[in-house]
DNA sequence: ATAAATTTCTCATAAAATGAGAATTATTAA
DNA sequence: TTAATAATTCTCATTTTATGAGAAATTTAT
């Protein structure tokens, strides 16, 4: 265990399920002796990664609070596309969760939603979340943005049932790029379905996807043309949002170095 | 620079006003030569608590969303409050901003809020934000929980503006405890009032606030009897719901540990 | 295609992490 | 309160890792 990845195992301990640990559990699950990890979570409460909670229990610190609001407020795409998803939720035929995720190293990651007030099955789809690479309308219109070695390299990550399995995720890829639409059903969640279009942008290295997800018992197939058409509009709104955000950024930065 | 901080300064550059940087920039802003700083960047990349960006910049990464997720889905104060700062607004005689916040360190940090939809202007009161310590009601109501030596430490580290301001300060705390609620006027925000009622957990050493903004213009005094009965009422419901879900860790730690 | 900028690599040296166990401090129970 | 136990810090010789200068390679811009 060296340099970042020495507190970066003991934070991958936490989780949803299993959020306070004590050190000697720590110690016990890294195999590590517990005057090391004494010496290490005491760093890392002193950087506010860790907080000490009752007994002798550690939990995740406000730090990733901040940070994950400094992310919020100044993340391109979650600036652009945040104030869009409550609109979009507004327009839509019937009652929908809507989504921005993107392509986060091997990842796809919720960055932001926003559900109809009268929606009410809980959803895979939260900010934070990650979400499978090969299932989901969400996903689709990411994975279908690469191409080459890169897609290769991703996909080969993957767990496919079966050969077929694979060779028809790739054909439906295929599709679904020349479309500039994905579909899904019930791939994410039981009983619901998932629409989604691309959002993507060179000069910020952002790779992601817009999309909404319906309860298939509401939906009615008059509905899909009102649906594409907002996705479509909202997703090159976003777009342009995060080139004049990308804009922006050059002029401060170009300001901050002249100056310096 | 040695352990956690080596990081640590790195990740503390960013900013909301400031979200990217390139290693050379970090590299002149610490002082420290660019091969190290390139290795240590490198690795955080990996760690996913640092992503880069277009050009030759660097934002913060994903890590940083997903251990707020978990944090926001297993905090037991979160998890306890959250749900009650919708009905706290909609029960509010004005339109207001609902806020839970509690001591991290020596700061108070935000950790939930809740804007009635009506509620205009642009507050401070936003999860992830640091409040000042001594002004607002939101903070009072947490620091007047704090007593003896550790008062006194965190109050040193406040920039009072004069001996009066601090004495002032300290017999308005004494006060407030007495009453059990506190208020104060335009001390954070031009215009705005808050309201705010303590809220705590020893054994999980959470020491927080449940609070309630408003408009100065939109407030009557016949409005201050329902707004305190409603903090009480929600500060104490969400006192109850943080002690049940401490149980259920208790006895969720307890199985795993005997399974083990 | 060339130049410039960015990033990685190498390696000797300096610095820091490690872990066993002792010492101290908190917590709990009698 | 006291005794017992658990949690945490400390110490130090040893091992491991980080450092930084500059060369080399790669990427990006002209």
């Amino acid at each position: 265990m060296s340099g970042f990845q020495r507190y970066k195992k003991i934070l991958d301990l936490f989780s949803e399920e299993r959020s306070s640990w004590t050190v000697l559990e720590i110690s016990k699950s890294l195999k590590t002796p517990s005057s090391t990890i004494y010496r290490i979570v005491r760093e890392m409460v002193t950087a506010e990664f860790l907080e000490s909670a009752s007994g002798s229990y550690f939990r995740l610190g406000p730090a990733f609070i901040k940070f994950n609001r400094i992310i919020t407020f100044s993340d391109p795409l979650v600036r652009a596309g945040q104030p869009f998803l409550k609109k979009l939720a507004n327009e839509n035929p019937i009652t929908s969760v809507n989504v921005l995720a993107r392509l986060y190293g091997n990842n796809v990651m919720c960055v932001a939603d926003y559900k109809s007030p009268t929606f009410k099955k809980n959803t895979s789809y939260q900010r934070g979340k990650l979400m499978p690479l090969i299932y989901g309308a969400t996903s689709k219109a990411i994975i279908m943005q690469i191409t080459g070695k890169r897609l290769e390299n991703l996909i080969n990550l993957e767990n496919f049932k079966s050969d077929e399995h694979k060779t028809n995720f790739l054909k439906e890829l295929k599709n679904d790029r020349k479309k500039g639409y994905c579909f899904t059903e019930g791939q994410v969640d039981k009983g619901l379905i998932g629409f989604a279009v691309s959002i993507s942008n060179k000069k910020l290295g952002i790779v992601a996807s817009l999309s909404s997800i319906f309860n298939l018992d509401d939906f009615l197939l008059e509905h899909e043309p009102i649906i594409y058409a907002n996705l479509t509009t909202y997703g090159l709104l976003v777009e342009k949002y995060i080139n004049e955000i990308f804009d922006d950024i050059q002029k401060y930065h170009h300001e901050t170095n002249s100056i310096r």
